[in-house]
DNA sequence: AACACTCCCAACCGCAGATGC
DNA sequence: CGCATCTGCGGTTGGGAGTGT
């Protein structure tokens, strides 16, 4: 059926944003606040589309945006993040404040997939590269039976265990991934629907929330599923440590909780 | 100095969900 | 309830900056 355009296109400005343009969206939304971008750039004087506006607004000039680069945590927050969420980037952007989902999703592109790459981790499915691979291996390596990727990654991997601290999940933990699917996690999520509680407390993922809270399964519209714990299940994970940013496990491995498959 | 190449990030595009009528 | 419109999201791209030859 097709949809209109969301702007007249012959009307508008396109590519990178000029001072000049800043600074009239800057002081639009000052006076007036973020709302209706259809309208805004028309009221703002600027010939652009809304949806630009909001982007440059969003992604630039939003004053709470922390500029810079990335600190080692953050980097280790988004890959955890990202292993639980997958590419919901605006969700991990909201994990960590001042950071926009863009920002979050180019670095993890340009940064973030290498990293894993080099520890020998599939950056889409956060598992051991051999793994991840070897079915791959197996279609292309008749293809091309010189290529021994798999091999290489191990070595790669081997390497990174000597010097990560044991960040990585070896493929030996990995055949029995019951543990690491449920993690002590207190993400405060709020994908689904936001959970009253009589208490009005955040459901703790950590410790399973407290007794009558629904597990993070439920909390996504995944009750009953095999990754629900609120029956004392697979992921009620108990006693685990709580210092720093270890609250997330990030110094235990990589976790893999693409099995919460939200599409 | 000039050119080629790579990297990075701001911005664009199309789609889907939310909302209003 | 169905359609139109708006907003937000995720994937992709273009071009400037940086680096190597």
């Amino acid at each position: 059926m097709g949809r209109s355009p969301c702007c007249e296109k012959s009307h508008t400005n396109k590519g990178a944003w000029t001072k000049e343009e800043d600074d009239r969206l800057i002081a639009y939304i000052r006076a007036h606040g973020e709302g209706c971008w259809r309208s805004l750039p028309k009221a703002a004087g600027l010939l652009r589309c809304g949806k630009s506006c909001r982007l440059r607004w969003i992604n630039y000039l939003r004053p709470d945006l922390k500029r810079g680069n990335f600190t080692g945590e953050e980097d280790e927050l988004i890959i955890k993040l990202h292993s639980l969420l997958g590419n919901k980037w605006s969700l991990i952007a909201g994990r960590l404040p001042g950071r926009t989902d863009n920002e979050i999703k180019n670095y993890w592109n340009t940064h973030i997939r290498r990293k894993l790459l080099n520890r020998g981790i599939d950056p889409a499915t956060h598992r051991p590269i051999t793994q991840a691979q070897s079915a791959a291996q197996e279609a292309s390596a008749e293809q091309n039976p010189t290529i021994s990727y798999a091999a290489a990654k191990e070595e790669n991997l081997e390497q990174e265990r000597k010097t990560s601290g044991g960040l990585l999940i070896s493929c030996k933990e990995e055949q029995n991934p019951v543990e690491e699917r449920c993690p002590d996690l207190n993400l405060e999520l709020r994908i689904s629907p936001p959970h009253h509680t009589e208490t009005d407390q955040p459901v703790n993922i950590k410790t399973g929330g407290r007794s009558s809270s629904p597990c993070f399964a439920c909390s996504l519209g995944l009750k009953n599923s095999r990754d629900c714990s609120c029956n004392g299940g697979i992921g009620s994970s108990r006693g685990s440590n709580f210092n720093g940013y270890d609250f997330l496990r990030l110094k235990s491995g990589v976790l893999d909780f693409r099995s919460l498959e939200m599409k």
